[in-house]
DNA sequence: GCAAAAGTGTTAACTGTACACCCATGA
DNA sequence: TCATGGGTGTACAGTTAACACTTTTGC
């Protein structure tokens, strides 16, 4: 795909966009958000946690953009992002950290940068996050513990997280923060934890069930300490008609 | 506001960041959108039928920029306006017409550009549009009959008609599309044109009197030929609650 | 046997939807 | 008197929300 665009005139980086994304992860406990560390030296001290971003080059578009930058920092490829919008604050880099930061990488460090922020959703135990590029580290880390980032980074968090409750009413989640097998109480998990709110068991069973996206497995759960659950998974097809379509009676 | 940007250092217009404004308004008939001409010299064989838009400064923020280039082009002032996203396809400029166009106009015309899109809705009989800057001229047209558009200024009015339309579900709309009293008829008119389908008027009476805010007024509609109706208006107290916290059960 | 999650139905309140007639006015 | 949109109520179907007990397993 990036090959097509190459054979033109390669203008190089661009010093005025670039591209974060947000990749949540479900650990069956808690969201999980993908950061790296990055920063001046090998000083901690001087680290910053923040999201994988970096500036575009003039010949890619947003989206490829945000998947080229995705992999060279983490290793995660073909990922599917959806865009959370644009965040462009000229005062956006606040932190003396991430001023010094930007000068020991960036040709222009002084120019004015709006980004582009892109979100997605991953199954965590299928994910080798593998750091490079200017990314000392990457980590999946606890949506709730994380009280600091980069740049307006917290802000595209917050802002990603509620298109993500968003997106839970609207359209059937689950594909991407699931392994292929799980339990209707995982699932249950994953909306409560998301939504950050209790929901009834058995209404929950029954609306989902109602979708008529998942296939009961005749395997169960073994070696829990309770009654073993039935595995489901989703059925692929009306899965992804109901993505497509979407719904709007999906609250809780 | 902009003043306590200008204490800056002013860098001038970014070549590579612009905005665009999709101005909704409806005239009890259809739904129109704000364009403007602009081209090459006078003829009109060069002109071009473009959204709002221009170049942002390197020290104004994304939402200001907004206002700024929309007041700058249509005379329009103090808009409050919402981001759509960001739009920006390396090859968004396919027309040799905008090619010459910003050959014309700007200082880096190959510059790569990342717009980002705004929308708004405002009332038409209180808009006073004027023309300045380059563009020619300014007007509503019917969004209907809009059947080509600068650069990916269609792909902008399709996404934030989109947007406008899932609005309606989520939130009160109608205080910046309407005068300030109107009849349920007209408000019933202005979501069948929106979301371009016909509504029972029983049912949509009965729903929208139920989100309680709207006031009955005493007068009436004269010199109709039939029987007149009762105006309203908007309850701006219970209609800004409501825009707050929104709600997901307006579908029709 | 105890702790822990699985699994399962019913009821009452509310919401959505479909549907038809008379009214007041201007022409 | 006709055409036009204003204004009104009901019944049925479907959906939401609240609620409690038995089952199966590991320890």
């Amino acid at each position: 795909m990036n090959r097509a665009y190459n054979h033109t005139k390669n203008k190089g980086l661009n010093p005025n966009i670039s591209v974060d994304c947000v990749i949540f992860g479900f650990d069956f406990e808690k969201l999980n958000v993908v950061t790296i560390r990055r920063g001046t030296g090998n000083g901690s001290e001087l680290m910053r946690t923040a999201l994988p971003g970096d500036l575009i080059y003039d010949n890619e578009n947003l989206d490829m953009a945000a998947e080229r930058v995705l992999e060279e920092l983490t290793g995660l490829k073909d990922v599917y992002l959806e865009q959370v919008g644009a965040f462009g604050d000229p005062n956006r880099v606040r932190n003396k950290k991430d001023e010094k930061w930007l000068k020991s990488i960036r040709e222009q460090p002084e120019a004015r940068v709006v980004t582009i922020a892109y979100y997605s959703l991953l199954p965590m135990e299928k994910c080798q996050l593998l750091a490079s590029s200017f990314a000392k580290s990457v980590q999946w880390e606890a949506v709730a513990d994380i009280k600091d980032l980069a740049f307006d980074h917290l802000e595209i968090l917050k802002t990603s997280l509620d298109k993500l409750k968003n997106k839970l009413a609207h359209q059937p989640v689950g594909v991407n923060l699931l392994p292929e097998k799980f339990t209707l109480g995982q699932l249950q998990k994953m909306y409560e934890t998301i939504l950050d709110k209790k929901i009834d068991k058995r209404n929950f069973r029954r609306k989902i069930q109602k979708l008529d996206i998942l296939t009961l497995l005749d395997e169960k759960q073994t070696g829990v300490p309770h009654k073993p659950s039935h595995y489901v998974k989703f059925n692929d097809k009306k899965y992804r008609e109901l993505s497509e379509t979407g719904f709007d009676n999906f609250g809780f």
